[in-house]
DNA sequence: ACGACAATTTGCAACATGCAATTTGCAAAA
DNA sequence: TTTTGCAAATTGCATGTTGCAAATTGTCGT
């Protein structure tokens, strides 16, 4: 940093929300409200406000309580895209973020998402494909030695759900009684009281479970 | 992207360039040329010149080279560091980097570095303290499961070297026979012919290997 | 009491890992 | 020429993990 300063660029986030919807993971997109690209579905994002963010996390909170209605929902620093190409506009920062939600809050939100398939989500604005092709394979590879996939999941779930998401988040078939042994040899779950849910034919009922700590990491594959 | 722009932070790129010196890990480190903290030994970086710098990635090259003299090393994007606190001048954007050069390369290099123990590099500018803090849990994190401590060796680097090396990154010992097994299993060295290095007492000579590629990432833990 | 069904557990072979002991190749010393 | 010291490299084995298949359990409608 020895010379004085140069052209600053544009700095904005975007976050790439991920929810499941019938067994696949989907991202939730909004249209944008201005040019470039005005009225195309496009992460959610927007500049950040230097007057009022504390700091980038700060900016995310805000535009996911603003634009998505959404509030204390998970989310993590994916990765920087910073380029003079990526804006028609001028060179341009995006500090992007992935975020976690299950679909049961994302209804509640009260805010029109679009929900495209996550490994297909069609034309988008910038590179905003590139964001999203980083966020799943970060999703796939740290997905596999924590509790982040959970996060699509609703507080309380069962056993044979938390098993189904870990399926879909990494593209393969686990073993039922591995899959049970692990997670309970890795005591990250605790068990739930709660009334067990309705099912439409009779058959034993299921444990529920929650995380006993929002985020586990670990040390092998489940 | 719904407002109209506004003011502009500042953005630069920081990097923690790391190498192996006395079996540990150091921090390599310039003194700073201008205000604030004018003098003082800091994370190599600088501001990203929208003018002739592409994407960030370019303006790590740039910055690498000019001020540490070094080409063509390893280096990742790390995390990005943004807040209205970390920079007294302004909101500030510090897109980082880590980087791993072998000490010998850093040797050639010309440049005088300052190198600091990465574990304890003292007193440090701005968020320069914990930058590097998650540089080291990075490189702990994702060094167990994939090639990148090998960047802190020479290209041609025996099996003994290579444990070392996992060694000092995990922080922990590492059984001899199964590390070698592990490493044969994963069929990612290749054998070099090479002429035999000297050593002071006679013994067994050593096979030198190779990295097959430039970075593989795998399933379990070394 | 029986049947159907998913939840949950068990048994076991195949594989992976940690530890200790053994074997190997070289060159200086005897 | 043989012996010896040293680290490289391999081997054997007890123990822990994992995948696959089979068996057991709890509910509820019939």
């Amino acid at each position: 940093m020895a010379e004085t300063e140069f052209p600053r660029p544009i700095v904005t986030v975007d976050i790439v929300l991920l929810t499941l919807r019938e067994e696949r993971l989907h991202v939730a997109l909004l249209p944008r409200a201005a040019e470039p690209f005005a009225n195309m579905a496009a992460l959610i994002g927007g500049y950040v406000h230097t007057d009022e963010d504390a700091d980038a996390g700060a900016a995310v909170k805000r535009i996911l309580k603003a634009k998505a209605g959404l509030n204390g929902i998970f989310f993590e620093q994916l990765k920087t895209f910073a380029s003079a190409s990526r804006d028609p506009r001028d060179w341009s920062v995006s500090i992007t973020y992935f975020a976690l939600v299950s679909q049961d809050v994302l209804d509640e939100a009260g805010v029109t998402l679009e929900l495209r398939p996550a490994e297909a989500p069609g034309e988008l604005p910038f590179d905003h494909a590139d964001i999203i092709k980083a966020a799943l394979e970060r999703l796939r590879g740290k997905g596999a030695y924590s509790t982040i996939p959970a996060r699509l999941l609703p507080e309380v779930f069962t056993m044979s759900e938390l098993q189904a998401i870990y399926e879909t988040v990494m593209g393969e078939k686990l073993d039922q009684s591995a899959f049970r042994r692990k997670i309970n040899d890795l005591n990250i779950l605790e068990e739930v009281e709660g009334e067990k849910r309705q099912t439409e034919r009779a058959r034993r009922p299921t444990t529920l479970y929650r995380l006993k700590a929002p985020l586990a990491v670990f040390d092998r594959r489940i």
